[in-house]
DNA sequence: CCAAAAGTGTTAAACTTACACCCATGT
DNA sequence: ACATGGGTGTAAGTTTAACACTTTTGG
């Protein structure tokens, strides 16, 4: 929990802890049975949906600023955190929108024209993927509710979101086929249908299992184990787990995917 | 020229104009007859060779101040220039080495400890590429230098503009192979050779001159010209333009170039 | 005629792509 | 036995990589 006293020396005095003029916003990709989401959020003061995002304290690295943010929505740590895109348009928020008495009803603390909260800031974009499933959402206390939305039926965003959206999936996408991601989205054993059907959701398309898995193979990610799972009917598939040292060295060389 | 008076409303209210806590760097590549150099840039108050960089104004888009900032350098504008990564680490830049009375002699005007451009900043990279030969290069008001250095004799960066070039050379040899990058890099005109050695010089190593050239060709990016250059001896070697709309179409969908 | 630069051709190997086919298993 | 998902095989087409070869031209 956190108490009115904090709420007021966040607002009157963040600026002593946290960088003004910079923050930092996270498209944080959800998969789970071939479904991909995205997770979003709604801000007390503002009445729309946004990306979460956060500030950057002054003692902190960003990736580390990226990483904390992403935990205190999701309770998940240590996922695959990329910075994809920073975003600097003069207009890409409105603060002379801001309604003064609106905010001090909701935040119970005066904000004046000079508060470093509504000053002009620059936004470093992250994206991050994880299974969704395995998270447990915290809106915080600057925002009422954070939900994860199909990927296909986002509603509109506030601010410059939506561009922020395009960016970090066209993105995603790109290094998904030169980066063995998914560590973070598959249990530490999978079938290779696990892992196919997670491409072809994150990609939106579909791919050939043969060729699919006789490539992961031949690249030498995946590791066979002496061990069937036997999920309901039919033939019990193969388990499988990635090659650690293997992936870490891809991670950092790249590799083709198709 | 710039007057005392524009370097101390600079240095005293620079913040009402720029937005502060955030800067910007360039690497700025410049290849001419084989070499690959990289501009450099001393400041008055530092004691060695930094990236050059400035402030965004608060009216200006991010892409946008980095443009102005190649130009105020170089002269020149129109330039490839891509965004290549965030810097946000605490310990990036020592402010609290400043020492203010070498500032006072230095600028004319004296700066406190809490002046605005030596609170934490987090900077924006960008690279750029340009003919090194078509620049004249413009130091600044807050520099007393800057050239062109083989970028494999650079000097010891400042602050962490060693891993800055590291990453922007990485960024624009990896885009190398996937967008056809050089249009503002050679003539309206130029032969295959020209091309060739351009491509080996920034990607740091050989390829060979049938494959790549028959690749551009095949990619549609080139027009054989209906004319030849006679330089020297030797039989003279065709022009060739690029082809303006598959140049764009390749910008933006991107290419494999081996 | 020769050296050097420009440009073309050829081939083996590697990789993609698309699809056919066999296997194991619960009902 | 058969439908279903798991998994393997293969042949055609395309691309890469390496290098040999021909052409042109000034001296």
């Amino acid at each position: 929990m956190i108490t009115q006293a904090e709420i007021d020396e966040f607002v009157l005095n963040g600026a002593r802890i946290y960088i003004p003029h910079v923050s930092l916003d996270c498209a944080i990709f959800g998969y789970h049975e071939q479904q991909l989401k995205l997770l979003l959020i709604k801000h007390k003061a503002v009445d729309g949906w946004c990306l979460p995002g956060g500030y950057i304290k002054r003692t902190e690295k960003l990736a580390d600023a990226a990483a904390r943010n992403v935990k205190e929505r999701t309770g998940v740590d240590g996922l695959f955190l990329q910075q994809f895109k920073t975003f600097g348009d003069p207009n890409r928020v409105k603060f002379e929108e801001i309604d003064e008495q609106l905010w001090y009803r909701i935040m119970g603390v005066k904000i004046t024209k000079d508060n470093w909260l509504i000053d002009q800031t620059i936004s470093v974009g992250f994206y991050a993927i994880t299974d969704f499933s395995r998270t447990v959402l915290e809106p915080g206390f600057l925002a009422v509710e954070c939900a994860w939305f199909d990927i296909d039926a986002l509603p509109k965003l506030e601010f410059d979101h939506d561009e922020m959206v395009r960016e970090a999936l066209h993105t995603m996408r790109i290094q998904l086929y030169h980066y063995p991601i998914g560590y973070n989205m598959l249990p530490g054993k999978f079938t290779l249908s696990e892992i196919h059907a997670l491409y072809q959701t994150m990609l939106g398309k579909k791919l050939d299992v043969s060729n699919f898995t006789k490539k992961l193979i031949a690249l030498g990610l995946l590791k066979k184990l002496d061990e069937k799972r036997s999920i309901g009917a039919h033939r019990s598939p193969h388990l499988y787990s990635f090659v650690k040292e293997r992936y870490e060295e891809a991670l950092n060389e790249g590799i083709v995917l198709s």
